[in-house]
RNA sequence: GCCCCCGUCGUCUAGCGGCCCAGGACAUUGCCCUUUCACGGCAAAGAUCAGGGGUUCGAAUCCCCUCGGGGGUACCA
């Protein structure tokens, strides 16, 4: 029997970043390295933050990664509801419980006043926290507040003087002094919980029996250690993963430039690309391994093997790794993508026409692309029956004008003769033909790409010539040299 | 301020007392391949293992202090 349940807990506050998603990967992996279960639970708790669209985002960041859940809002499952805004009563009820027990009590103390008890404290230099004012109301006031509709929370009473210990995963023993912790709120104002409190009733009613989650919630372990203990619940195991940096060594944002997931898919990233990249940051196999699949990741993941410190993203490595992705993809998966790109940038009916060109194309490009949004402007000149080269540009291969008007009108002779227009029997003719004018190959086929593609950088000549054909090889060779005459 | 975590090449990391005057990868530089650009191959440079004390026959690895970085300190998650 296996009871490993994991969860990855996003609030819908925005489109969950790299770190984010990242976290959730590891969640992922643990599940599916023990055979056990990974849960999508939305914690949409701060009624003031939320983002339209966010929540689809996070799914769709999810899908496009391939990670996929085995419970969660959309599906279901048999701890749901999966949104926290649908399970009030649940943490309602427990809140009661905390009351009834004396460890919560109602607070009906206002913004301003903690506003400026807090401004106040940081002035004295004494240690921050809740001064406990509603703590000792009598069952009167309290009856009389509430009936009177004053706003109130409720909080949590933290007992004086305890050592809470923690034995994390991948930082281990880590201890705090209760005495250090205020008197943190269960319930806000609005009567939707805080993340403290859903949490932990959360992770507990859906049965979580290992919380994987960012390194910025160690410090509010404590708290809810103290909550599991005060609610009668075994505590999951908990272990806090490495947060990703930006390349200041800050938490990432938008700063830094692209932070939702799903930018990567617009920017040209594979997603097998990305997720390589991403469990490299704070998880290693051995001292060499890079590439790894996800058969691989799933088979070696290990807990044991995360690393405490925090990660600086590092783009250029996530561009090597896409490069090598996309030179990874056969043939035909490659063209999907070009073709998917390419409809985009130049319609349906372009891609349509000169589909076949572009078949041949992809293998060509493939060692050449970093993004797969490359294809397109490396394409675009096999797309089209006439290309217009400007005279400035052929002008910049180094053979003078004359050369030029030699060299066209020696290619275009052949290229009407030549009946076998193969890669192959081009160039070996071709070369004969650059011999013969002595030029030297850099120059002559220099200028033959100017003018063929308008570019300086292509594939190589001849599969480029094989692709376009004769008739529109020849036509964009005369067009060039009328240039000249 | 207080609390917690972390600290090996610019970056991601290997290393869990002797194999390390520290290995791999990205980026950088050079060479080779070559009609161009890439890819690929080879090579170089790059870390006094944050600093200082211990422990030990022996420390990047264990302990302490300092410094540095990060996170938390909300009716945000």
């Amino acid at each position: 029997m296996n009871d490993i349940r994991v969860r990855y807990a996003p609030s819908p506050t925005g489109q969950p970043h790299i770190g984010n998603i990242r976290t959730a990967f590891f969640n992922w992996l643990y599940a599916r390295h023990n055979g056990g279960k990974f849960v999508v639970r939305i914690e949409d708790t701060d009624q003031e933050r939320l983002v339209e669209g966010a929540y689809e985002g996070i799914l769709e960041a999810l899908s496009w990664l391939n990670i996929d859940w085995d419970e969660g809002p959309d599906k279901g499952g048999p701890f749901g509801p999966y949104l926290q805004s649908e399970r009030l009563e649940v943490y309602n009820s427990a809140a009661n419980i905390l009351i009834t027990k004396g460890v919560g009590y109602y607070c009906f103390c206002d913004r301003d006043r903690l506003n400026n008890l807090r401004k106040q404290q940081q002035e004295n230099k004494s240690d921050i926290k809740y001064d406990r004012k509603c703590l000792n109301l009598s069952n009167d006031e309290i009856e009389q507040n509430l009936s009177n509709n004053i706003p109130h929370v409720i909080r949590y009473k933290i007992p004086a003087d305890n050592t809470i210990q923690l034995n994390d995963i991948v930082r281990d023993e880590v201890e705090w002094n209760t005495n250090l912790l205020d008197d943190f709120v269960l319930i806000k104002s609005d009567g939707f919980p805080t993340y403290h409190l859903a949490n932990v009733v959360d992770d507990h009613s859906m049965n979580i029996s290992h919380v994987l989650r960012a390194e910025e919630w160690l410090p509010s372990t404590p708290r809810h250690l103290l909550l599991y203990d005060a609610l009668g619940y075994e505590p999951p195991q908990f272990g806090h993963l490495p947060m990703i940096l930006g390349p200041d060594r800050s938490k990432l944002s938008k700063r830094h430039g692209a932070t939702s997931i799903l930018e990567y898919r617009d920017l040209g990233y594979l997603p097998e690309a990305v997720i390589n990249f991403m469990v490299l940051l704070g998880w290693s196999i051995d001292d060499h391994t890079e590439i790894i699949n996800r058969q691989e990741m799933v088979k070696l993941f290990d807990l044991g093997r995360v690393g405490k410190p925090a990660a600086v993203f590092d783009i250029d490595k996530l561009d090597w790794m896409n490069g090598n992705y996309i030179r990874d993809l056969s043939d035909e998966d490659l063209f999907e993508h070009v073709k998917h790109a390419c409809i985009g940038e130049f319609g349906e009916n372009i891609v349509d026409q000169y589909s076949d060109r572009l078949t041949k194309m992809t293998p060509l490009i493939s060692p050449r692309m970093k993004y797969v949004t490359d294809a397109p402007d490396m394409v675009s000149y096999i797309l089209t029956d006439n290309l217009s080269v400007e005279k400035e540009f052929i002008e910049t291969c180094k053979l003078s004008s004359s050369d030029i008007t030699i060299a066209l009108t020696a290619t275009i002779k052949y290229v009407q003769e030549e009946i076998d227009f193969s890669k192959d029997t081009l160039e070996s003719e071709m070369r004969i033909i650059c011999g013969q004018l002595e030029y030297s190959p850099r120059n002559y086929f220099g200028l033959i790409r100017n003018v063929l593609t308008s570019r300086s950088a292509t594939p190589p000549l001849f599969d480029i010539m094989e692709i376009l054909g004769p008739r529109d090889t020849l036509s964009r060779l005369d067009n060039a040299l009328k240039l000249f005459q």
